[in-house]
DNA sequence: CATGAATGAGGTTTCATTCAT
DNA sequence: GATGAATGAAACCTCATTCAT
């Protein structure tokens, strides 16, 4: 007998709902899944531990929703620009916009993409749900910059745009590697993705 | 008081330490840290739970050694290689040697890396392990390739390239974006790094 | 990360809890603190191993709460004795009075009394609240009684008297010597009292 | 089927097997029998943990004869004492000569003597063993003074008399309560003795 | 709906004892 | 006799999930 999980119309169970989300965003991202237990999320919530699972069929369920939140935030932003790119424009232009929006997410959700990528590895069905999304924002933009007759638009050179891309926002990000300088990094990514595609 | 951990004497306990940290490899690789437990670790390694604290304070202490082994296997190649960059010699020829080896490392070493990479992050320490490496290859390639007269050689030139060799040998090992064609991909990433040198 | 413990808010929490120190106080008593394990002691008290930790942090975490059990049991009613004590009376009568109220005590806290105390040597922390258990009865009673102007009033002497009940009430209730008899134990034990304070 | 232990006869197993009594002593004395693990215990003694099994069937084992030993070092002497009382001497010079024995005596055997006790607790057998000692002391030294034609040697007396001595020396030796002047206690203690046998 | 107490399976860890060398 | 590695039962403890209120 499946259990029945509410779906909240009132709006205060929606955003107790939303609580549970964030709070499980907030405590994944600092300590990892494995390292966050219901309890912690219920009192980052400022909710019972009962009522968890009064929204969420198991902590899992929580971790998928927390997925969506994230897609929320970083893809659908993405997904925009995409839509936004109205005619061909210059290249760099283009690229130099595509990095201002990496970088800003990648700000934001900080820790997220990496614990979430790290649980999709032991699980198969979080790691489809990624690799689909990747693979969804690869060919967008092959098909929308082959609409508007950019050059040299390949599924491989769209892919080593977009890695060369993560490689500059990660280090801007996380600031690892004290011997590399930003705006060289930068200045360099930007001219490899133009040699790709000129 | 500080547990005795034992300094392996015998021949039949070094391997017994060997074994657990194999079986720790291939269950870390296979279903990820968290995911496994001790008991699964002493059953793999054909050994007692017991005789797993012989030689290790906690699981963490295990991975710790995982990473060693990991660490001996994936880098200690790589610095081989460095080393033996004799004389300059055409870039694409170097190029190339590194893909081979990259490529080859990558297989044999799975899944291990991400699990790794992924345990890293909530974990500081495990964390500067991994970065110090990666800044040790780094800045070594760095200063070899100056010294050997290559042209462009920063630290930022190098890290892409890195970064770029990665993208391709991911790829190339977990075969995940059924869109892209692994040949024209490396042909791509080879031109891109040699953009860079020349 | 210190983990949260239970601060009891409902009724039905206090009592688990209760119970719980309950268990532990038989079971310590029964079979000694080491012997006992943390099943036992969840069995004993009719609840699951798990609440035993919502409740306290570990097996001596029990055990010190089980000592403020036994302190509320039998220092209280000697504090509450030596308020009493209204004026100046006779010394046998008070002598009396006090042996009466160790004798019951002792039978009511049975063996649990040894058994902490033999805890207390090998932790520093337990053996202090006992030290200083006994020096507050001890120092409170001279206070007192030099107050009401007994003879011979000294840390010294009451020290010996208290450690002269104890032999008595010692004897009395765990009967281990078959050639004392308790009668003229006591007598005895009341005559040296007395010798000290007159 | 018994499984055979040793009957040392070569010296040098013979002081193998005082060495592991030797460790068990030290180690019980200052950390309690139930914190002490047979590992300590070889690795006190200087040799391996399989050996220690080829001397005592269990750890129990090696916990009786550290009582043996206990006995031999606090016992024989107190023993020794009373057959040396060789003809009625003045009550105090006897007194102060058991005083300054039973000081002496706690003095070596320290902390030993109360983690006994304390292990006896759970334990009938070893509890029997003390018992019977104290039993065997109190009686013997009933027997001696009567011989002796002392007065009022009864065995509610010697009881608490050797329960005065025992007050005093633990003080002496403990120093637990500060507000105790030795030298008075010791007086005291002298004098209330003395009142018992007057 | 909400609370937080309770459950119990399962994980981590210890250690008396045995065994291969 | 001696070593120290190995065993495995049993202890401690955690936490996802359920339940009484």
């Amino acid at each position: 007998m499946q259990k029945e999980i509410r779906q909240p119309v009132q709006q205060r169970s929606i955003e107790t709902k939303r609580k549970i989300i964030k709070a499980g965003y907030t405590l994944f991202s600092k300590n990892g899944f494995f390292k966050t237990n219901t309890a912690q999320i219920a009192k980052e919530a400022q909710v019972s531990t009962g009522i968890v699972y009064g929204y969420f069929n198991d902590k899992k369920d929580i971790l998928k929703e927390v997925i969506n939140e994230y897609i929320t935030q970083v893809y659908d932003p993405v997904f925009a620009l995409l839509d936004n790119i109205g005619k061909k424009e210059d290249v760099e232009k283009l690229i130099k916009d595509v990095l201002i929006l990496a970088e800003k997410l990648h700000k934001n959700s900080s820790d997220i993409h990496r614990e979430l990528e790290s649980v999709a590895q032991s699980d198969e069905e979080i790691n489809k749900t990624f690799v689909s999304l990747q693979d969804q924002v690869t060919l967008r933009f092959v098909e929308k910059l082959k609409a508007l007759n950019y050059k040299n638009i390949t599924n491989e050179n769209i892919h080593l745009a977009m890695n060369l891309i993560e490689s500059y926002v990660h280090e801007a990000v996380y600031d690892k590697h004290l011997y590399i300088n930003y705006d060289k990094l930068k200045q360099n990514v930007i001219f490899l993705i133009k040699s790709l595609f000129i």
